[in-house]
DNA sequence: CACAGATGTGAGAGCGCTCCCACCACAGGG
DNA sequence: CCCTGTGGTGGGAGCGCTCTCACATCTGTG
């Protein structure tokens, strides 16, 4: 390893120097052209070794108007963010898939107002290829920004206001995983099955809640309680659950977080799971699910997954364009475990 | 909003033509250099606002070096990370810490060796001014990388082998958090306290360790079990203390997961927690030790803090070189609740 | 053996910006 | 009234790369 490295690092010029051949030659090499004679590859190849060249990426972008990254864009509350694991995996699937493509990651979180104009800034600014987000709400203005920017956008989610007809998204099939949960609480015999929502300006808990309706049409409106995704606010909903209909003998959580303070609030009252009120969350979340008191019955959706399909149809809307993309809805299903 | 921008984007070139000065003027003014007069100013500032423009940030790279991009460089099983809500607290503290500055937050997912090569790539191939890296394990190459590109960087965590003198890094008082916690098990009567470690190519659980043997130099070894950080880890370890000790009346654990882990042991082996034996754990995780039954009793460390320290360290290394800078050790302090 | 066509290679422009240096005012002192 | 000094502005080079196009070389055919 040349110490002269540190100092300045060598240019296209000076490997091309050093093999003896034309700058666009080397240039040819470093991108894989083909049209370059065997010998000539191989000492150009040589002489990258030696001096230990690596390609500006900044003159390349100048040049290319690309820029081999894109932004991961978060905005959620930190709460939710760092209580749930749903955050941490979507972003792997998004990073395995990026780095296979060579592309890098550049991660925006948003928590208010001011990182909404920092954010809108960045997006014009011209830094990245594209965009992923997710777990957006109803009245957030980041699709407007992206589109604004011209930025090609994938979104994890169904939104809730389609911008337009090619909106290109990837979700769960939060509907079909409702209907499934609460099948399952009627094959076992139960009758007063209640439900409580996440957020309902976010889709993946109105379709969990449609997908309830389906099944059960005609549902007693006491038995819905509405949450917000959160440990906390499953606690209080089931409470109120509790309060408003005594009789209930199963409840499907609209989430495994909102589950967990759902059976921390049923131990208090006395209530046995699954003998008296059988449960069944949403999301299958390991670290959750596994370990509830009892183990969570519980639809799972591949969060990993469906990070990787995001990324693969970002990939694809900038290497082809939006022609022939569609939406992709991901599977879900249901794992039983002791809950119900 | 012209419609025009979204073909192609302002240049400094166009700016400069239609406030009639000249780029080098523009530029001054977009960079807030002194020495351009009032009325100049403000026509620049008219027209940048009038055409939209705004930098391209490849060509301001090329000539100036500087990228305004940290990587955030995560090299960590997939189990812990996204089981442990350590991991977004952290990246949230860094991410609060460099957008104030501008700074964009590349993140860096390292789980096999062959992310190590494409990290190595990327790291040399400068698209960034620094790096942030976090809990890295005893024989990891990534400090190695860093140094061989000379990219600055700031480690979350003592190194277990610091590279030379001047190594920068942020950690919390994890040994003085150990003697908290087996103090305050003594203060509690306890004369049977346990340890369950971490992995011990981490000095986060070594010093932990040291901790617990500041105060017990001369615990019964039988005493002493390793964990690996995890929730399963807690589990095995715990099961092993209790065929190894059965008399123990306390435990200090590593950290919240492991302690959890070890709870619902106790739970089945009949122990009441405090009465029979006292838990305290490390790291204080909201969404683990308020939900943990009985509530958990931990050490805690401000790990967003942590985050936000390493950030700053290393914005104020990138500017000011690393004269005068020292690593910074947080301080921990003890958290009552009801499991000792 | 000349010539069209394929194939490989090099020269040069230019991406959009910063920064050095030259230039031009307009002060004020000799 | 000339000359030096100061503050403001413009000209131009150049960062490291890609890409077009012209040119050199090498086939194969009439």
């Amino acid at each position: 390893m040349s110490d002269s490295r540190s100092r300045t690092r060598p240019t296209l010029e000076a490997v091309a120097e050093h093999a003896g051949v034309s700058r666009a030659t080397v240039s040819r090499v470093v991108n894989g052209s083909p049209g370059v004679r065997r010998p000539v590859r191989q000492r150009v190849e040589r002489s990258i070794a030696e001096l230990g060249y690596v390609p500006n990426q900044a003159a390349r972008t100048l040049v290319t108007r690309r820029h081999d990254a894109v932004a991961v864009i978060v905005a959620e509350s930190e709460t939710r963010l760092f209580g749930d694991p749903f955050f941490g995996t979507h972003l792997r699937g998004m990073s395995l898939e990026l780095t296979a493509a060579d592309c890098q990651l550049v991660l925006l979180l948003v928590e208010n107002r001011r990182d909404y104009a920092r954010v809108g800034r960045y997006l014009a600014g011209q830094h990245v290829d594209g965009a992923l987000m997710f777990s957006l709400h109803e009245d957030d203005p980041l699709p407007a920004m992206t589109r604004q920017a011209g930025l090609p956008t994938v979104f994890g989610g169904r939104p809730i206001r389609q911008m337009d007809e090619d909106t290109i998204y990837v979700d769960s099939d939060n509907r079909g995983g409702g209907r499934l949960a609460v099948q399952h609480l009627i094959a076992l015999g139960r009758r007063r099955i209640a439900h409580i929502t996440g957020p309902l300006d976010q889709t993946s808990a109105t379709d969990r809640l449609l997908g309830y309706q389906d099944i059960l049409p005609d549902a007693d409106p006491s038995l819905l309680a509405h949450g917000d995704f959160t440990r906390a606010g499953g606690e209080r909903a089931m409470a109120q659950l509790l309060d408003a209909a005594p009789d209930l003998d199963a409840v499907f959580v609209g989430n495994d977080l909102m589950a967990s303070g759902a059976l921390t609030v049923l131990h208090e009252r006395g209530k046995r799971v699954p003998e008296d009120v059988a449960v069944v969350g949403f999301d299958d979340i390991e670290s959750i699910a596994l370990w509830t008191d009892p183990p969570l019955t519980t639809v799972r959706q591949d969060v990993e997954e469906m990070g990787r399909e995001m990324t693969r149809l970002l990939l694809r809307l900038l290497a082809e364009g939006p022609e022939g993309l569609t939406p992709a809805i991901m599977p879900t299903r249901l794992v039983r475990r002791a809950s119900a």
